[in-house]
DNA sequence: GCTGGCACTCCACCGGATCGAGTGCCAAAC
DNA sequence: GTTTGGCACTCGATCCGGTGGAGTGCCAGC
C-alpha cells in the first residue's frame, strides 16, 4: 500500500497534468503544492509511483505523467464528484425543461452535457424493452395495410407498416386493437411478447394470420431493430485533444460513428451509480487514449437508458462525473413529468 | 475569354491538386497531361489564370493552387457529372432498401452518402410542410390530456401531449378525429391551418376551446418546432483533410453542429438540380473552406427535403456530384414505396 | 527518512547551410 | 504573334550542430 504522502502526490500529478497538458516535474511540484517536503524526496516518491506503473515519464529526464493506473488510482480513491454550482443546476433544468418532445429532450440534453463537460456527448434513447407501453394503435390508412403505432411511457413513438396476408375488416380491427392495449398498456415491454402470446387463438381463422404478422412486427421490427439509438454531438471538443491530437482523433470519429461499439460500450457501464472506463480499459482500440464516463437515466427508479461522455484519459474527472450525474438526475425527473 | 487550351490547363490544374494535395507546377503539368506545348507555355499561361484569378500561388516560387473562383469555372464549364458504376448502382438500392422506417431510411443514407464520397454527409429528414398528411390520431391516454399522433406520407410520425382546457369526451373526440381526417388526410401540409380554420366553429361551446388547443398545437408545435431535423455522419471523413486540418478541422465540426446554419445552407440550394457551393460562396464563416454540393429530394416529383455532402474545396466535384445525385434519386424511390 | 548538491541526459529551440522545385523574363525560333 | 529553351532568382523544406534548460538519479550528510 502506499503511503499517504505518495497518494498525495499522485493526485498531486494528475491535477497538475490535467491543467498544463505537460510532463509534470518534481520541483513544480513542490511549488504548487503544499506538500511540505522537498523536492529530492517528490523524486524518491515519484520512482516508486513509476516502479508502482501509476506514472510514466515519456523519454529518460523529463517529467511524469499518469499511467491509466494511476487515472484509475486516482478516480477510485482520491478524487470526489464535485457537485455542479446552483447557477449551473438551474441552467440545466430551464434549458431541459423547454423540450417538446422526445427527440428535443435527447437533443437539448446531448448539448447540454457537450457544453458542460466540454467533450464529447453521448446520450441513449430510452431503450424500448426497459420501458413500459403507454399505448398501442392500429390503423388501416390503405388497404390490406395496416400502421401500427406505439407509444412509450418516455414519450418515444414508433411506427411500422404492415402488409396483411389477408382483408381485415374494421370491426375486427377495433377488436384487436382493444384487447391488445388491455393486455399491454402499462406494461413492460419486456414483458409484451409473453402477454400477447396467445391472443391470436382468440380470433377467427380467417384473420388468425393477419393478427399473428401484426404481433409478429410488433415483436421482432419494434423491438429488435429500433431498439438502440443514440445522439453523439460536441464532437468539435475533440480539437482540444492535445498537440498531437491530428493521430488520435481520427479512429475516435470512426468509434462514434459506430453505434454499436457506443451501445455496448454504455450498455458495460454496470447498472448503479456511474461507471468510469479509463483508457485501455475500453476493448475498442480506437478509444484506446479516451476515457469514457456513463451513467444510467430514467424515468423512475429503473434507468431506461444511459448517457456519458468521451473525452481524452486526460480529462477533468470530478467536475465531469459531476456534469455527467447531474445531467442525468434531470433528465429523469422531465421525462418522469410528461 | 479564356482560349480553349488555357481552360485545358485549368481542368488540368484542379485536377492534379484535387489528386495530390500540392501546389501544381509547369513541369509536372507537361508530363502528366498530353498537352502538347512546352513548359514555358504553360507558365505563361498560368500567369494569365493567375491574373484573371482563377488560380494562385501559397508564396512565391511554388506551383499554382486553384482559387475557388477556379473551382467555380471548373465546375461550371469543365466538369461533368460522373455516373456511378452500375455495382455501385446496386450497392445503393440493396443497401437503402433494407430500412424498416423512416429514421433507418435517413440513417442509412447518411451512411451510404459519406462512405460513397468518403466525405460528410448530411441528410434533412423530409419536411412536415411539403409533405401531405397520412393521417392524424388522438388519443386520450390519462384524463384531460390528449396525445396527437400525426403519420405524413414519408413514413414520418410525430407526437405530442396536450392539456386539456377542460374535459373532453369519448364522442367528442371521436368526434374531432374524424372531423379532422376527413379534411386533411391527403393534403400538403402547408395548407392543413387553412383546412381546419373553422372547426372550432362546428362543436359544442364546452369542446370548443379544447379543439382550438389541439389545432394550435397540431399547427405550432409540429411545424414550426419540428419542422427542420438532420441527420450527419462521416465526419471521420474530415480527418483527411489535408495536413494543415488541425486548423480547419475546428470551425467546419462546429459549423456541423449548428444545425440550423446547415439548413440555411441547404435551403439555399435551388429547387431544380444540383447545387454546389464552393468555398467563400457558403457564407458562415467556418465553411469557407468547404464547399457544400446539395440536392433535394422526395418520394414524387417535388423535392421534400435535401441531402448532401460537405468537403474540402479540393474535392472531386464530378464524382461527388454523381454519387449525390443518384443517392437522393435512389432514396426519393424509396420513400415513394413506403 | 529527508535534504541539498551534483553530474548527467535528453528534448526543444535556434541559426546557418544546402537542395530543389518552380517561377519570371528574355531573346531566339517558328 | 506565339512558342520555346535558357537562365538567374526566390523561397520553402530539410538537415545539421550547438546551446539551454528542465528534470532525473544518485550519494553523502543531517
Amino acid at each position: 500500500m502506499l503511503s499517504e504522502r505518495r497518494l498525495e502526490v499522485l493526485r498531486a500529478i494528475v491535477q497538475d497534468y490535467v491543467g498544463t497538458e505537460e510532463p509534470v516535474g518534481s520541483k513544480a511540484l513542490t511549488e504548487r503544492h503544499r506538500l511540505g517536503v522537498s523536492p529530492a524526496t517528490i523524486r524518491n516518491d515519484m520512482a516508486v509511483l513509476e516502479d508502482e506503473g501509476y506514472i510514466a515519464q515519456p523519454h529518460t529526464s523529463a517529467g511524469r505523467i499518469p499511467t491509466d493506473k494511476g487515472y484509475r488510482l486516482f478516480v477510485d480513491k482520491l478524487a470526489g464528484v464535485k457537485p455542479l454550482s446552483s447557477p449551473e443546476r438551474r441552467a440545466i433544468q430551464n434549458f431541459l425543461e423547454g423540450a417538446v418532445d422526445l427527440d428535443d429532450v435527447v437533443g437539448r440534453t446531448v448539448r447540454l452535457l457537450a457544453q458542460l463537460t466540454r467533450q464529447v456527448a453521448v446520450v441513449q434513447y430510452p431503450s424500448l424493452t426497459r420501458s413500459t407501453v403507454r399505448h398501442v394503435e392500429l390503423l388501416s390508412l390503405a388497404p390490406a395495410r395496416l400502421t401500427l403505432v406505439l407509444i412509450t411511457d418516455t414519450g418515444r413513438v414508433e411506427q411500422r407498416m404492415i402488409d396483411c396476408p389477408a382483408p381485415f375488416g374494421e370491426v375486427a380491427l377495433a377488436d384487436l386493437r382493444a384487447r391488445l392495449n388491455s393486455r399491454v398498456v402499462g406494461r413492460r415491454f419486456a414483458d409484451v411478447p409473453r402477454l400477447v402470446q396467445d391472443l391470436p387463438d382468440s380470433f377467427d381463422a380467417e384473420d388468425r394470420a393477419t393478427v399473428s404478422t401484426v404481433l409478429a412486427t410488433l415483436l421482432e421490427n419494434l423491438v429488435e431493430e429500433t431498439e438502440e439509438r443514440l445522439l453523439i454531438g460536441g464532437t468539435a471538443n475533440l480539437t482540444r485533444f492535445g498537440h498531437d491530437f491530428p493521430l488520435m482523433i481520427r479512429p475516435v470519429l470512426e468509434a462514434l460513428e459506430e453505434h454499436v461499439v457506443l451501445l455496448k460500450l454504455l450498455g458495460e457501464a454496470g447498472q448503479p451509480g456511474m461507471t468510469v472506463r479509463i483508457g485501455h480499459e475500453n476493448a475498442h482500440e480506437g478509444l484506446a487514449s479516451t476515457s469514457v464516463v456513463a451513467v444510467g437515466y430514467g424515468s423512475g427508479d429503473e434507468a431506461v437508458a444511459k448517457l456519458g461522455v468521451v473525452g481524452p484519459t486526460r480529462m477533468d474527472y470530478p467536475g465531469t462525473m459531476g456534469a455527467v450525474r447531474a445531467v442525468a438526475r434531470y433528465v429523469g425527473q422531465i421525462l418522469a413529468e410528461s
